[in-house]
DNA sequence: CTGCTATTGATAATGAGTCTCAGAAGTTAA
DNA sequence: TTAACTTCTGAGACTCATTATCAATAGCAG
């Protein structure tokens, strides 16, 4: 059988080795689907009694992004959060600008003239954010 | 006459003093249609002889943003650009990953869809981002 | 002009994220 | 399994954009 761990073959395809920490930083960001940045992790791990440095957590990070893992959200606020893309496909965030909750919402028609505005002239597009700043139901 | 300069008026508005600082600083960033971040906006001040500090700079731009005269901009790369509103609608922005060259776009198909799906979920849109991050033609 | 108060400049502080480096821990070959 | 080699890690120093502090300066109302 395939090896059934994503962080495993990420890690072997990047010719990194397969640790403790990583193993751990993996877990904690598949154990919820909220949107922590990296000191929440990080203190989540350390509350679990896990041995692990902020480098380490940032450094992992990093991999997990690349390997398309984990996707990472600015919200312009000088921190970045994070979450895991195991169970979901692709969306953009909503995100409370009262109570900081953060939604999910996906668009077929946003996400083709995305692609037509980037083809039209002629670009290729990498990525892209798509954020709306909301005040949610609860705090109208 | 109604007074010609918005920036008098925002800080009118707010119950701020005009000063000195604050004319040159808003005078500098519409200066150009360059999408600039507050050391070059500073540095541009000081080479024209001006003596403002960086505090200033981050302060009265602060003001601006909250006046809608500048818009911010926030391309995750932990250096805020800002833009002035004089003398252009709304509009998002392609950022080219390799050479950092900024475009603008704008697309009444997006915007009507980011209306509804904010109000299908009986939110209350405040702002957004949208941000397509490309390959330009020049970096192909 | 005078006095009150907002503003400013210089600089210290903050805070997210990165870098360094010696010791720890995977990996590989035998 | 061990030796030899190399990557990883933790702790803390460091970077860099931005914010806070505070004494001195300068708008502005009367």
């Amino acid at each position: 059988m395939a090896s059934p761990n994503p962080l495993k073959k990420a890690l072997k395809k990047e010719g990194l080795r397969y640790t403790q920490q990583r193993q751990s930083i993996w877990d904690e960001m598949c154990a919820t689907d909220e949107h922590r940045d990296a000191e929440e992790i990080y203190l989540s791990l350390r509350n679990e009694g896990m041995n692990v440095s902020r480098a380490t957590v940032y450094r992992t990070i990093d991999v997990l992004v690349k390997n398309n893992l984990v996707r990472k959200l600015e919200l312009g606020d000088g921190r970045a959060r994070y979450e895991h893309k195991m169970d979901s496909g692709h969306h953009d965030h909503l995100i409370c600008v009262q109570c900081g909750k953060i939604e999910e919402f996906m668009d077929e028609t946003i996400e083709e003239r995305q692609d037509q505005i980037v083809d039209d002239l002629g670009f290729k597009l990498i990525r892209h954010i798509h954020q709306l700043f909301v005040i949610c139901n609860d705090c109208q």
